[in-house]
DNA sequence: GTACCGTTTGGAAACGTTTCCAATCTCAAC
DNA sequence: GTTGAGATTGGAAACGTTTCCAAACGGTAC
């Protein structure tokens, strides 16, 4: 029952009576064939099932048609819907994705493309935790690989496809100004190991700074407390003079409104929210959620088309960052009354728990 | 600059003035070697920069270290949770994941299996449309080559990571029906090419009728029409007189509700609704979504414990579904007025829209 | 000094391809 | 019947490993 031996280009060959290089033409469509051996060739491989071993391909062209793919974890739907993209472009090109995650650390992270480089890809598309300072990713780009990055900002010359973080968290001060919040709030989940958080916090801390209003709080969650709403409630509880939230992500989002409701409060008439990302589930919400609408789709379809350029030879266009788009919610409104009694402007904020990391220079 | 030749291990010979085969067993630890020879071999590894080819070790063992995966799409947070499952448990075991999605297709399924089984992956983790009838899988066990399933009903013999779709359905019959409801409705996306909404289905269907209460209608929807409320709503208002909707999972649940609001039902008084999954942002929402709280992820998991196994020579062990949970919430309550001036059961389902696949038998 | 045993060592084959190049074949023109 | 051009063909090398096996070496016991 164990069929084990794979049938090979040799048995084909034997098979269709003729040398192995001749069966390797016809396969291929490589070369000059006549006919007849053409027709036996293929039969043969027909009757055998012949498919061709990818790691003699690989051994003799030097190219795996792998392509290797390094994202912080696929149970963030955003990276989970990006590499879907990495997926649709790729599919049809002949080239597989080889993926890992690295659980957002940065040790975990430079070690993943190691290992992903030694099994010889042709091509890299990597988010991760700081591109600029991994020594893995210096190798490959001195080795000449193609590498397309993922929601970073350009680095180093490398592509990226992206969205501007800094730009759209400028939109939310913006909006949050234009409605009449003073105080603020910045939640994240990892500050230290996003850059993508940073930015955010940059641009919209820039902003808030320029319209005159108080500079955000910045609050860090850990993973803990961010997934039980009574903890988040107690740090809400805190902030009990800011009107307004810019979370860094809508999951995030939505627990805070959760958590707002656990100290009664009501959302938006006590504190308006926005998001980050625009999951669709966000729009049919009871209160659709105001949030900035990004492409993670699109993000990983446009680095997979840059690596695919590159990897032939074409130069890296270095791409414009995405699109992306304030989709106002009903999350979103004036300052209410909790405040109200209070005109005048006290200093702010109470608390910055942590702030680990420089921050972009705005 | 393009430092383009890879070091190769007879590179580390020469450097270290010994032979390839004395290198290799160095570096691998596979043989003796005095202390004297193995210091110089790895100075000259390390100092060269040395990583071995993945292709060449391939060609020789006839192991790519690699396990190839298929699911239907990572834009599906279930599916995207199980990868990451599996690459936690393959991480640090020196395998690498090579992954492939087939869009729900079912042709593309089977493709995507053979250009897996092409590049010599040495496992391959499944979900597909028809495992039990994919030509490619069948080529697969007939080479011997460890299998594995995620979501599936255990099939011809192949070891499956999944809970039990059947009876958590019946789980949700029941709930129903302590509840005073009698008529109902499942929806589903894609009913044709998910055994799982087939199996969710059946036993819905099996213990509505085991209970007395009226055969629940089956919508299937089309990808549009979940995805836009309005046309949600026009289908819903054709089922006014059912109280309660199990929706084959906890995205179209929450869709339900937005569809339910336009139409001006409120949840739960006009209309009870179930989930299914259990995903996290569920147990947020204002109002809690009800649903069977699944664990995709440990499905990931359990699927890569039981295929490295496998890879090992041990037995495939056909692992027991894996729990499931009724999670109740705020989506639930018992009939309300809607069809309180309606005590007299009429034929039911008005209109059974399609049912394009057997049932699983109950 | 010789014989023997155990430890290290390296040459060479094999894994499945592709491709270079020389050999063979076909056929037309002389 | 030769010759040469062009079309086919297949042997062999190369890709980077691992591993078999025989050779070389180091030391001990006689």
């Amino acid at each position: 029952m164990s069929q084990k031996a794979k049938t090979t280009i040799k048995d084909v060959a034997r098979r269709a009576g003729c040398g192995i290089a001749t069966a390797s033409r016809v396969l291929n469509n490589s070369g000059p064939a006549s006919a007849d051996v053409r027709k036996r060739v293929e039969k043969a491989a027909s009757d055998l099932g012949f498919s061709f071993s990818a790691a003699g391909r690989a051994l003799q062209s030097r190219r795996s048609m792998t392509v290797g793919c390094l994202v912080p974890s696929l149970a963030n739907p955003v990276f989970a819907e990006a590499v879907q993209g990495i997926q649709e472009v790729l599919s049809g090109t002949g080239y597989q994705l080889l993926i890992s995650c690295s659980n957002y650390d940065g040790a975990a992270d430079n070690q993943a493309i190691e290992t992903l480089l030694a099994k010889d890809v042709d091509g890299l598309i990597v988010t991760m935790v700081a591109p600029d300072r991994s020594a893995a990713l210096r190798l490959a780009k001195a080795r000449n690989l193609p590498v397309s990055l993922m929601f970073h900002d350009p680095i180093d010359g490398l592509p990226s496809a992206h969205v501007d973080n800094f730009e759209a968290a400028r939109d939310v001060a913006r909006q949050f100004a234009a409605l009449g919040h003073q105080r603020t709030a910045f939640l994240s989940l990892r500050f230290a190991s996003s850059d993508r958080s940073r930015n955010r916090y940059a641009g919209f801390h820039a902003e808030c700074r320029a319209l005159g209003l108080c500079d955000p709080a910045l609050i860090e969650l850990t993973e803990a407390e961010a997934h039980t709403p009574e903890k988040l409630a107690q740090i809400l509880a805190q902030l009990d003079r800011a009107t307004a939230i810019f979370a860094s992500n809508d999951f995030l989002a939505i627990a805070v409104q959760k958590a707002a409701r656990l100290i009664g409060w009501r959302v938006p008439d006590d504190l308006s929210v926005v998001g980050f990302d625009g999951i669709e589930i966000g729009r049919l919400l009871d209160v659709p959620l105001a949030t900035i609408e990004t492409a993670p789709e699109a993000m990983g379809r446009q680095a997979a088309e840059t690596l695919l350029k590159m990897t032939q030879g074409i130069a890296a266009p270095q791409t414009p960052p995405l699109p992306y788009h304030f989709r106002t919610g009903a999350t979103l409104a004036r300052p209410g009354p909790k405040i109200h009694d209070d005109d005048q402007v006290a200093p702010w904020p109470p608390s910055v728990l942590s702030l680990k990391t420089d921050l972009k220079q705005g």
